[in-house]
Order: C-alpha cells, then sequence, then structure tokens
DNA sequence: TCTAATACCTCTTAG
DNA sequence: AGGTATTAGA
C-alpha cells in the first residue's frame, strides 16, 4: 500500500501521493495550502517538482482545476509541468489555467480588454511589428531633415519598453543609457505618444500593453478586477526573480483578497534585468505579502558534487547573493571538463565529435544539450552537426516569425483577423508592384472605417497598379469565405507567390523552406485566432530543427534553457565578449552574465563541458585571439580536467568605482622596467594586458574585445594601469 | 513616386 | 553578413 503523504487534518482526504516522493521543505512547501508563502529553491532543489505536487496536492483537497492560475516563464514549463501533474494525479490538471504573465493576460484582456476600449480581436505586436509602427510614425510625423542621425526604431522601442518596465521617465533613460539621444528628446516623446494612439486606434497590443492594460484592468476597474481576482483562490508563481514590478502588482491584486500565493525562485539565477527584473525583488515578497511563510529548498538533486562545485564557486565570486551553498547526496561523478578549442571550427568539431561518442557509449540524444549566450555563437556548430547527420532543435535566437517574407504572408491573414491592424495593410500594399510607401499612406486612409475590405474595393486605383490592388481584393474576399486556416494560408500563398518571387528575387529559393514550415504549423490550427496569438506568444524557432519534438538533440540559449536539465551539457564560446557578452559593461551587467553562465552550468546532471575558442571570429570580423571568460578564470585551480590560458584578465574592468589616475603609457614606459603582463585601457581597443614587449617604444597588446594588436606608445593615448 | 543600387552600420538575452 | 538609410535614375 502507498503511504499516505497528506495529513488528513489538512483537509480529510487522503492522497496516493507517495511522501517519500518529497523532503521535509519540500512536503511543507507542497502541503502549505493557505497563506502567502515564498520558496527559495537552488539550483536543482525540485523546484518544478514541488509546484506539480502542489497542483497536485490543492486537486485532492477539492480545490476546482480553474480556480488554480500557475504562472510560469515559458508556455512550454506550464504545459510541461500540468503533463506532470497528470501523470501524478489525473486529467484534471489539464484544466488548471497555466502559462506565461503574457498569455494569461492576453486571455483576459480578450474578455475584458473593451473597458480599455479594444475589441476582443486585438493582435499582439512582436518586436519587429512594433518597430514597425515606430517607422511608419517616423515617416508620417515628418520628423528629421536629411542626414540626420536619428535613432533608430530599435532604439526607440527599447527606450518605450525601458520605461515601463524599469519605471523610469524617458528623461531619466535618456540621460543614463541614451545619452547620445538627448537632442532627440521631443521627437521621441512625440513617436511615444503616437505610437500608443496609434495602437488604441487600431486595436495592436505590444507585450508590455499586456501587462499594463491587465494591471490597468485590476487597479482602475474595481468590478472587473473583481471578475479576474474572483476566478483564482490559489495562485503560484515560477520563476519568481525574473518578474518585474508589474507582474509584482498583477499577483499582489490577484492575490489581495485570499492571499493564497506562492511564490518560487532564487535570486542567483535572475537574468532577466533586461526586462526590469531585478534579483533583489524576490526578498521584497515579504513586504507585499506580511506573514509571508518563507521556505528554503537547499538540497541539489540534479548534479554531481563535481559540477556542483565548479557552480558554487562561480556563484561564490558574485558580488552580491543572498543564498547558500548547495549540497547534493549524489557521489562520485567526474570533474567538468574545460577545453580550449584553437578555433570556432575546432570548438564544434570537438562538441560534435564528443557527441557521437556520448551518442555510441549509450547516452540518449535527448539528454544531451549545448548551451551559448547568443543564438548566432553555435552555427558553426550547427553546419558540424548537419554534416555529422546529428538532428538538433535550436531553442532562443531568431524567431520564425521574424523574417520578411513570413511576415508578409502573415499579414494576409492578420487583416482577415482584426481588419483595423493597419500595420498588416501596409505591408499588404506595399507588397503591391507600384505602389510604395506615399501611396499605402493613401490608401490607408481610406481603410479607417468599418468595412475596409468594402473601402479597398471601391479604391480609385492608379493606372499602373489597378490590375494588382484587382487581384488583392479578389484574394482576401476568397480568404473571407475559407473554412480553415490551412486554406486560408494556400490561397494566400498562391497569391503572394508571384510576388515572393518578385521581391526576392536574388534568394526566393532559401527562403521557401520557411514558408513550408509555417504551412506545416498552421496545418496544426482549427482557428486562425489561436494560430496569431501563438505567432506572436510562442513563435517557433527558425531553421534548424527540421522534423518536430522528441528525439533530437537540444541546442540553446541559456535564457532559454532556464529550468531545463540535461544529462550532458556543453557550454561553448566562452571568451570574454561572447561570454560575457560585450554589451555587458557595467558591474551590474557583469554580475548578471555570472548568474547566466551559473545558470548555464547547474543545467548538468552527470558531465559538464566548458569550451571555449583560442581564435574567434564575430560576424563581420575575421577570426582574432580571443580570451578566455573571466568567470573562468577566476575558478581556483582544481575543479576541472583540461588547461587554461595562462594570460589572466583584470578583474573587473569596467566601472569599478575606482578612479585611476590616467598616465600617459610614454611616462610609465620611461619609468616601468617591466611593461609585460600590465593591464591596459586604450581609447578605442578597451582593455587589454600587455602580452609581449617588442622593443622600447612597441607592445603587443592582447584586448579583451579586439584581440592582439601591436601598439607603438608613442602615438597613442593609452593608459597603464596600476 | 517607385525601384534599384550603393554606402553604411550594427551585431544579446525574450514574451 | 544582414538589413537599412540614402540617393540616383526611371
Amino acid at each position: 500500500m502507498q503511504g499516505n503523504l497528506f495529513s488528513p487534518a489538512d483537509g480529510g482526504k487522503s492522497s496516493s501521493i507517495r511522501s517519500a516522493d518529497l523532503n521535509p521543505p519540500q512536503y511543507e512547501a507542497v502541503t502549505t495550502m493557505r497563506g502567502p508563502v515564498l520558496v527559495i529553491a537552488g539550483a536543482g532543489s525540485g523546484k518544478t517538482r514541488t509546484l506539480v505536487y502542489r497542483v497536485a496536492h490543492l486537486l485532492e483537497q477539492g480545490v476546482p482545476p480553474e480556480e488554480i492560475l500557475l504562472l510560469t516563464f515559458t508556455r512550454k514549463s506550464a504545459a510541461e509541468m500540468l503533463a506532470r501533474g497528470s501523470e501524478l494525479l489525473d486529467d484534471s490538471c489539464r484544466r488548471v489555467v497555466g502559462g506565461t504573465f503574457h498569455a494569461v493576460a492576453s486571455g483576459i484582456l480578450r474578455r475584458y480588454g473593451h473597458l480599455l476600449g479594444y475589441t476582443p480581436q486585438f493582435t499582439i505586436l512582436d518586436r519587429g511589428d512594433a518597430e514597425g509602427i515606430v517607422n511608419l510614425l517616423k515617416s508620417s510625423l515628418d520628423l528629421g531633415g536629411v542626414g540626420r542621425s536619428f535613432p533608430t526604431k530599435r532604439a526607440i522601442i527599447n527606450i518605450f519598453s525601458q520605461i515601463i518596465n524599469k519605471r523610469q521617465s524617458l528623461d531619466e533613460i535618456i540621460n543614463q543609457r541614451y545619452w547620445h539621444l538627448s537632442d532627440y528628446i521631443e521627437d521621441i516623446a512625440r513617436i511615444k505618444r503616437h505610437y500608443g494612439q496609434f495602437k488604441l486606434e487600431h486595436n495592436l497590443m505590444d507585450y508590455d500593453d499586456l501587462l499594463v492594460n491587465l494591471r490597468r484592468l485590476l487597479f482602475e476597474f474595481p468590478e472587473a478586477a473583481e471578475l479576474i481576482a474572483g476566478r483564482f483562490s490559489y495562485i503560484m508563481v515560477d520563476e519568481y526573480q525574473d518578474t518585474n514590478h508589474i507582474q509584482a502588482e498583477i499577483v499582489s491584486r490577484l492575490a489581495a483578497s485570499h492571499q493564497n500565493v506562492m511564490a518560487v525562485g532564487d535570486d542567483s539565477q535572475s537574468i532577466y534585468s533586461f526586462r526590469g527584473a531585478d534579483f533583489r525583488n524576490i526578498m521584497d515578497f515579504p513586504k507585499i505579502f506580511p506573514r509571508t511563510k518563507l521556505i528554503r529548498l537547499e538540497e541539489n538533486y540534479r548534479s554531481t558534487q563535481p559540477i556542483l562545485s565548479l557552480t558554487n564557486s562561480i556563484i561564490d565570486h558574485a558580488a552580491e547573493k543572498y543564498s547558500k551553498e548547495l549540497f547534493t547526496s549524489i557521489s562520485g561523478g567526474e570533474k567538468p571538463v574545460l577545453y580550449a578549442a584553437r578555433n570556432d571550427a575546432d570548438q564544434a568539431s570537438y562538441v560534435g565529435r564528443n557527441i557521437s561518442k556520448l551518442l555510441d557509449d549509450g547516452v540518449p540524444m535527448t539528454e544531451i544539450a549545448v548551451l551559448f549566450r547568443s543564438g548566432f555563437h553555435s552555427y558553426k556548430l550547427e553546419l558540424d552537426l548537419t554534416s555529422r547527420q546529428l538532428p538538433f532543435e535550436k531553442r532562443g535566437g531568431l524567431k520564425l516569425t521574424e523574417s520578411a517574407h513570413i511576415k508578409d504572408i502573415t499579414a494576409y491573414l492578420r487583416v482577415i483577423y482584426n481588419p483595423s491592424d493597419h500595420l498588416a495593410w501596409n505591408r499588404i500594399l506595399l507588397l503591391l508592384d507600384k505602389v510604395g510607401p506615399k501611396t499605402a499612406l493613401k490608401i490607408l486612409a481610406a481603410l479607417k472605417v468599418a468595412d475596409p475590405f468594402g473601402a479597398l474595393a471601391a479604391y480609385k486605383a492608379g493606372k499602373t497598379w489597378r490590375e494588382g490592388l484587382r487581384s488583392l481584393v479578389q484574394t482576401l474576399f476568397a480568404l473571407l469565405d475559407c473554412a480553415t486556416p490551412l486554406a486560408q494560408f494556400d490561397l494566400a500563398m498562391q497569391y503572394y507567390q508571384p510576388i515572393f518571387e518578385r521581391i526576392y528575387h536574388d534568394d526566393y529559393p532559401n527562403r521557401k523552406p520557411d514558408l513550408e514550415q509555417l504551412r506545416e504549423i498552421i496545418a496544426g490550427y482549427d482557428d486562425l485566432e489561436s494560430f496569431i496569438e501563438d505567432a506572436a506568444l510562442d513563435p517557433p524557432a527558425a531553421a534548424g530543427d527540421r522534423t518536430g519534438q522528441g528525439g533530437q538533440l537540444v541546442l540553446s540559449t541559456v535564457h532559454s534553457a532556464k529550468g531545463l536539465e540535461w544529462q550532458v551539457v556543453f557550454v561553448i564560446s566562452l571568451v570574454e565578449g561572447k561570454f560575457p557578452s560585450a554589451m555587458a559593461k557595467t558591474t551590474a551587467e557583469l554580475e548578471e552574465e555570472r548568474r547566466l553562465l551559473y545558470v548555464a552550468c547547474t543545467r548538468a546532471k552527470e558531465r559538464l563541458y566548458l569550451v571555449y575558442p583560442e581564435m574567434s571570429a564575430s560576424p563581420g570580423h575575421f577570426a582574432e585571439p580571443a580570451m578566455v571568460s573571466r568567470f573562468l578564470d577566476e575558478l581556483p585551480a582544481g575543479l576541472t580536467l583540461g588547461a587554461k590560458r595562462e594570460i589572466r584578465f583584470a578583474p573587473h574592468e569596467a566601472h569599478t568605482g575606482a578612479v585611476v589616475m590616467p598616465q600617459t603609457a610614454k611616462k610609465i614606459a620611461a619609468t616601468a622596467d617591466n611593461l609585460l603582463n600590465r593591464h591596459v585601457r586604450h581609447p578605442f581597443f578597451g582593455a587589454g594586458q600587455i602580452v609581449k614587449q617588442i622593443n622600447q617604444n612597441t607592445v603587443q597588446i592582447f584586448f579583451a574585445r579586439h584581440g592582439q594588436k601591436t601598439i607603438n606608445l608613442d602615438y597613442v593615448k593609452m593608459e597603464i594601469l596600476p
């Protein structure tokens, strides 16, 4: 007979779940039903298991599944947790409301968005869409004369997003991070006003709007807020360390009446500060919810001791952290392997070779992952794996829906779904031959009516594009009558094919597979609405995964690997400028890069490979000497197998707060007897270290971001650091 | 007003 | 290496 896990006193029912499955703190987290709970869960400490069991427990205690809300970081992890719950208990788990904040917000806003001026058919804008609107506004607002270094649409959208996510004013953002754009602050403010207006007018919401608008519903519309919050009597939030203040406010309002809220997270794994998360926020949870019960999960069930020793050491070097050393009872295990590859190709073949070997040794394909900082770091490896005929699935990086031709074809579907989506209309019109931005804008103005399709049909076209418009109108009306998304796609494709070949004449054969992949994806949908929603909220990855799910090894960015685990993990491109990213400049940013590496390495259960190329290329540059990542360099000896380069990197290159008196290089050169190994700061190349003195005035310097250079001390205003 | 060609610039992370 | 802004030409 199976032991009863849950005490009858807690709810009266007996449980079919075995008590041996949980340790005491996990047990406490699972069985605490009422009141706020904060679970600080170290990497691999059974966080997911705890959440899954708690869902099962709540259901067993008679809580209706519809009243449980499980907020996770990706849709996939919600789905996986509920699937595991179903195995534990029964299918009632499937009726638990689970998903990302954005997905849940989208669902709620389709129902209550009318209070804010939206119809249920609003379209969700991805990043590219949002940038497209900025472009549209930039030209229609008649900003900027010729040759002005006006901020890019990308920068503008970033600024808008930071205003919301970091709770700062436009002025503050510009002054702190975009001071070079201070001349355009008025223009940016103007675009911002019009951007907001455009979205409202055309029934569009960007990602931030989903959260902001849900928050508005909850705080400004008491009746709707009661209905929304009243639906859920138990709330659980996973990865709480990566939520920002908007999400925290949403949670606090949803749980206000009953306080039955559990947050789970780990400050050491906070890696989303660019989205406004702060690793310190998790410690504010008890301030939002007084009388929070704090539970710590510190026993690691995932990794072997040698891997844990390494990850503990990585996080030990963090400037600030709340959590503790993890311990494991898993004995034995091999030390992580550190491999210095000659170059990117060698790195790729090293990983490819070892994966083949592991497969021969019987490690399942699905138990192997390769992790990297940025999507493009895996290009060489993808080629290598393809030539070895090893199927892989790439996660993170470019999304299928981000490419122009995919946006083209979905634009036809988008206007069918939301006829006021002028961004999609604009795209469609521009695809007509002999129609450019000016003409498109004029037509767009005529489409601001109740029946845009009729208006388009009635539009008096120019001679050169009359025929094109006629055929477009015909297609659109046919699309309105189609029964399934697949039929709509095929019809749209029939119309789009000649346009596709015309506008991408140099490379349309390369783009064709994407369209076919999209067709496969659309074939899985019964209604257009879900497809359009998923295209924005859960976009499929771009090329790489040919066939589909299962049986493949995973290549992933570290961000997309959060919460997952594999028997064998490779972390690649561990060089300065790639990991940590060259974009990370401040101490805080570098600290986040460290946590990112911590997340990467803690994904490994049994074997961990750390790989870096000694010569590495970045896009647009030839291969240059690279320096091993500072995070590896600072580790004590003995944690890994394999040798490190001897060149050491200055502990904190950027913004340490220490003031270094500038001294000219020459002066130092004149007085110092030995320049070798001195750290320098070059006005253009940045931080580096002298590796060779060629003569009195000439040295070779290894720069973190630019590789090795020969520098004449007479000519350069360079600091030699003390 | 549209299109094609050229010069230039920027390279994260994600819902 | 890729998109994008600008410009010349149709």
